[in-house]
DNA sequence: GAGAGAGTAAAACATCTGTTTCAATCGATC
DNA sequence: GATCGATTGAAACAGATGTTTTACTCTCTC
């Protein structure tokens, strides 16, 4: 199992804080970025307000103002803390060397899953999810350091997966393993009102990985369909090709 | 091919509108209903103001709450109307007795797929996406006559094809189906910013759909896995179970 | 100890926003 | 034509919100 994470898994420490070795109280900016980071989470950059925030925080109106210039810059800020809380998708443990491809895939939607549905900091994820769902000025920091280097690495197993398959399928087929991989995390709200909250709260979070896991390696001919025997665990089942 | 819409494909007129019998100029009600439409889809609820939705619909601002009472009353409506516009998902098809679970199914998750990518009204299919990504007031009313349906309608499906599965993993298929479908229309400003505005819009509707119901049925054992033999498209392939 | 600079506190500002008020207008009915 | 109800128009209100200003308090340096 190679996918132990070799980053954080806690919400780390503000990055590279300097001068922050006091011992209990944080710094009056990063408390600030804590509380945006939740505000906006919960209620969206126009939802959220900078009295809100700064209450929470403890700290003065004018501080945000005094530490990030305004609300927007805050915001920014924010959710460029919230991608390193997540978890950065360019940190995806990589394989040692000689790992068959379809392990790779494995390896990769496995941690997907994971870290969708376990993230070291829900808000952190939320707000995440949030910037993706409605991109606005901080959309590219987000895609740059949190999803690209993901995407591509999935395009590249899957490349070497399916060498026969041209840009536009293997695009596609990206975006069906991605797809399932975020239905859970985006869609759990509706999903809860549509099958009750129960219903939903008793998925496990690995079952939901070794689901995806099967359902997507199925799909490309390397696990045995949903439906056959329960055994449904081997790599390379049918004899084909 | 049974799934050709039998409901509204175009933007319907105001349903059943009392006195609506005239030529050119809509009802103030409904003007302003279209306008909310478009502006909480493109801003959300905080970020639209009623003062620009009454200058869209050319009303006064009064008349947002005479006729809807306030601004959450006219979000509200707005978010019934869209999902009308958007095309009920409880007016889906229903396929002649006797079809095969397999057709059923690859009939419903194109379904899916087309009215998702080319909504007769985007505005209302922004609208509800919103809705559901961040479910308020108004979460009810599309879940309840929106997406409940289709979500029971394809669990039946499913049940139907995969006898044996419990329902835990049943549930989570449906997800892994639903999840292909919605990924290209919840995250498609992301998928731009990741690989290029040309290269998504070079996705044709018909081959998205297409290759969702091959990625969901290979996944069931129903059709030859991705990245076999191009004919991947009989439907029973393989010879098991 | 004086001075400087970083950080904080409280108030004020200007603007925007949802909502309300009240008079004016229009159209049909008696 | 007068009356009544429905609808509209313009202005005002009250509260919230992002931002700024100004004075104050530390702490560290000289």
């Amino acid at each position: 199992m190679f996918y132990s994470l070799p980053c954080v898994t806690m919400p780390p420490d503000p990055p590279a804080l300097p001068g922050n070795d006091k011992e209990a109280e944080a710094d009056a900016r990063e408390r600030l970025l804590a509380a945006a980071q939740d505000a906006f989470a919960e209620h969206g950059f126009k939802g959220a307000t900078v009295r809100d925030i700064c209450r929470t925080a403890g700290a003065n109106i004018a501080s945000v103002n005094y530490y990030f210039g305004d609300k927007e810059k805050l915001y920014i800020e924010a959710v460029k803390r919230a991608h390193v809380c997540a978890g950065r998708m360019d940190t995806f443990p990589v394989p040692p060397a000689g790992t068959p491809p379809v392990e790779k895939l494995r390896g990769f939607i496995r941690e997907m899953v994971t870290r969708m549905n376990t993230p070291a900091s829900p808000a952190a994820m939320k707000l995440m999810l949030r910037e993706m769902a409605d991109p606005g000025k901080a959309a590219h920091v987000v895609v740059t350091e949190f999803i690209q280097p993901a995407a591509f690495a999935l395009r590249a197993m899957l490349r070497e997966l399916l060498p026969q398959l041209d840009e536009q399928h293997l695009l596609m087929t990206g975006f069906c393993i991605i797809g399932q991989c975020l239905y859970y995390r985006q869609n759990r709200p509706i999903s809860e009102l549509i099958f009750g909250k129960e219903a939903i709260d008793a998925l496990d979070s690995n079952a939901v990985a070794d689901h995806v896991v099967r359902f997507s390696l199925a799909a490309l001919g390397h696990a045995v369909p949903i439906g056959d025997a329960t055994s449904g665990r081997k790599t390379s089942a049918r004899g084909k090709k």
